[in-house]
DNA sequence: TGTACATCAGTGAACGCGCGTTCACTGATGTAC
DNA sequence: TGTACATCAGTGAACGCGCGTTCACTGATGTAC
């Protein structure tokens, strides 16, 4: 279950796709990634390869691809927020919901990590994109459900962008060390409850 | 004036190191580097690496070590605050400070950004390890300036740990476009602003 | 002061190996008539 | 319905190349006596 394929892609491009997934799952770059490598990992020729891709860059594209259509639909709405429970515990359980998110799907996050500040500026501007989708609608959640009713729209873009990125850097510590795990919610609790306060609090001197 | 190296290191040594530096220098990884792409870039016989390191991993240690003795002062008290002015400015020009620090220092910054996340244990902990050193002065600095009085020490080091995290995300995007520095600036100061702002108006709410 | 020897940075040729790439081939599936 | 042909995923052998590594060598500097 590792990648969200179409079925009717040909058998050796998918295996193809897989191998370079699980090739990068421990944090490997893509674009490390070697086409014999890709080949013996798939258990195919080496030559079955440019049966389907021109470059290397082309699979790492398309392998980056698959990961986002996979990941995307999970982080919809539903999984951020409960309506119907008191606000105050909204950030901590904002929060533990994208952990546990990340717990999910570890190699997925180790891959974004990876290419987020690497080589290839395609593959940096995939994995921001995705970001930015995330953010986005956290965003939505936080204007529609009107849990910051003071602050203007751009003030908490902003600030799910930020969070968003703090969640996403801590994701690999959170990854490594099960013992930190409740430390790092506290702390990213912490650090979401003081941005939101924070900009409460200066919205309401302006107003005075 | 790449590297602050010991003036009486053998020359290959050193000219080895300068290359790994110079081959790094526009974002790629150390771990990528190969023995004989570092002595053509020195113009040195690919054996003579032998005579200096054990392994490629060695000069990556090295070269990052020589990159951090030249960065770590130049980031001390000085640079960051002036005492004499009003404190309204002072997230400002700290943020400015670092930015500038960045432009000053390209190379390093981008190398030490591939590194945050990359594949070689070591090279992360070196690499975190002086963002603590930077935070932690800067947490000195804001403690001994007096500018947060209300909040407790741990609280000053939690926010400046987070506020160097982020503007050392932020780096690579300041170098890469000239025109959205000032964006990125008032971007920053907001951050910094909210979360000293933030646990500000949390710590009163408990005192009353 | 002079000679013999050890140390050590740097050289040059050669090795075996895995790499990306090319070419000619197979065998299954689909399609035209 | 049957035959001929095109398409296309996958195979296998071979290529030239750059890699890390080894071995034997040079030549300068320092040191012992």
């Amino acid at each position: 279950m590792e990648s969200a394929l179409d079925p009717d892609v040909a058998p050796g491009k998918r295996k193809l796709i897989e191998a370079a997934l699980r090739l990068t799952a421990g944090g490997r770059s893509l674009t490390t990634l070697g086409l014999r490598e890709l080949a013996r990992e798939a258990g195919l020729n080496p030559n079955t390869f440019y049966r389907h891709f021109e470059t290397l860059d082309d699979i790492a594209l398309e392998a980056i691809e698959s990961v986002s259509h996979k990941l995307r639909p999970m982080l919809r709405r539903g999984r951020w927020l409960t309506t119907h429970d008191e606000p105050y515990g909204v950030p901590r359980r904002a929060c533990a919901a994208f952990f546990a998110f990340v717990l999910e799907n570890p190699e997925a996050f180790l891959r974004a990590l990876v290419e987020y500040h690497g080589t290839s500026a395609t593959l940096r501007a995939a994995v921001r994109e995705n970001l930015r989708d995330v953010s986005t609608e956290m965003s939505d959640d936080v204007v529609q459900l009107q849990l910051m009713p003071e602050l203007p729209r751009a003030t908490v873009d902003e600030i799910c962008t930020q969070i968003v990125l703090h969640l996403f850097h801590l994701s690999s510590e959170y990854l490594a060390s099960a013992e930190q795990r409740d430390a790092l919610l506290d702390y990213s609790e912490r650090f979401v409850v003081r941005l939101f306060a924070g900009a409460t609090a200066l919205a309401q001197h302006q107003h005075a």
